[in-house]
DNA sequence: CTGGATCCGGGAAGATACTG
DNA sequence: CAGTATCTTCCCGGATCCAG
């Protein structure tokens, strides 16, 4: 909790939000919605357990988070966002922004989850079909994935949830989805590079931005 | 340059833009347009020379900044932002905009420049006179102030050049000019708090947001 | 199992002095 | 003016351990 000490508007934010971990994590509790200690441990890949802590910590006192005991038999403490905190969405939109471009470079070795790739779907899909009945569009599975949902013209997306029946599942390679997802790449050529579509290719469709045909 | 190692569009943002100082150094640029290695560093009150220049390192091979060698009799180095890092404009108006109510606690011991409050007026201030000739509100000096020109409805905020001609010269506590340019108080008001106008009245009024009344 | 605390080594950040 | 060199401090990351 260092300070620069400037009485500026914006090194007064990175003052709460500047260090390490900290936008991060409210990247999780933006994509996941509460969560507990381990779920953050999860989508937080080479985090270590006592930083972890000491951020919580710091973003209780900022004002940025709340903790809430579930009552038994559940028993867990739930960590979720407070209205401020939710108030990042802003920065965490812009930086997820500017950052897509870097998506282009290969994983390398990089840790994966589905559900990051929810923020960057918010402005890369549309509603292709803004007529017809709502469609989802489901990537990965219910434990670490996400739902596309479009409706009327807009697209939301959203955590899985067992009880949301998608339209259609698809599964690739981190790095094919981003070649779909960013119109470098038809569904056809994607699906030669490990692309699986299980049910509706026209909900998929739906979504997709135009192909670039450069 | 510690990388998290996410495949994630935020994540591979932060590794570029994350560490410590870096987005300052890219509000001073923003601001200031291209600038000496001494101008960032009376921008950037508390950082070590040589953080500043390993920061700019580390800027350079990340495509964020250029720099250019000026012929004699200048001979200076200018520093200046890359289309990439001028990309980050949206990420700075965030973050601004996220801190904008932490101005409201007192300066305290905090430095102050008078160009920083150049972000957060990008959205405070408005054009009440659409109609009117072009009017220029300067805060501070030309050796650290900025320009509020009002034209046609629009509002834009610069650097102060010698040859721009203000109609209003405007200067108080850096607290004053927070509650003044939130709305919070009257120019009346403010005048009896340190407030001092040198010029057009009608020229500041026309740039302040409308007063809260509550 | 969850939600940490504690300890330690390495490296980044910070302060200061000095230089072409 | 634009840094480098050096030293100190403190934060980060990793491992381990522990209470409920």
């Amino acid at each position: 909790m260092r300070s620069y000490n400037q009485y500026c508007s914006m090194a007064r934010a990175l003052d709460l939000v500047g260090d390490r971990w900290t936008l991060l994590i409210v990247r999780e509790l933006l994509t996941q919605g509460p969560c507990r200690f381990t779920d953050l441990r999860r989508g937080l890949p080479g985090i270590a357990s006592n930083l972890l802590a000491e951020r919580l910590r710091d973003m209780e006192s900022g004002g940025l988070i709340t903790r809430d005991d579930q009552p038994p038999p559940v028993a867990a403490t739930l960590i979720s966002l407070t209205g401020r905190g939710r108030d990042l969405g802003g920065v965490v939109r812009e930086l997820t922004r500017w950052g897509a471009p870097l998506m282009l470079d290969p994983p390398d070795g990089d840790e994966f989850r589905m559900h990051w790739f929810a923020l960057p779907l918010r402005f890369l899909c549309r509603d292709g079909a803004p007529g017809e009945p709502a469609a989802v569009v489901r990537l990965g599975d219910p434990y670490d994935g996400c739902d596309i949902v479009a409706e009327g013209g807009r697209v939301d997306v959203r955590p899985c949830t067992p009880d949301r029946r998608p339209d259609v599942t698809v599964t690739a390679p981190p790095e094919v989805l981003v070649q779909l997802f960013t119109g470098q790449v038809s569904v056809a050529a994607a699906m030669t590079e490990g692309l699986v579509v299980d049910g509706s290719a026209q909900a998929l469709e739906r979504v997709l931005p135009q192909e670039m045909t450069s």
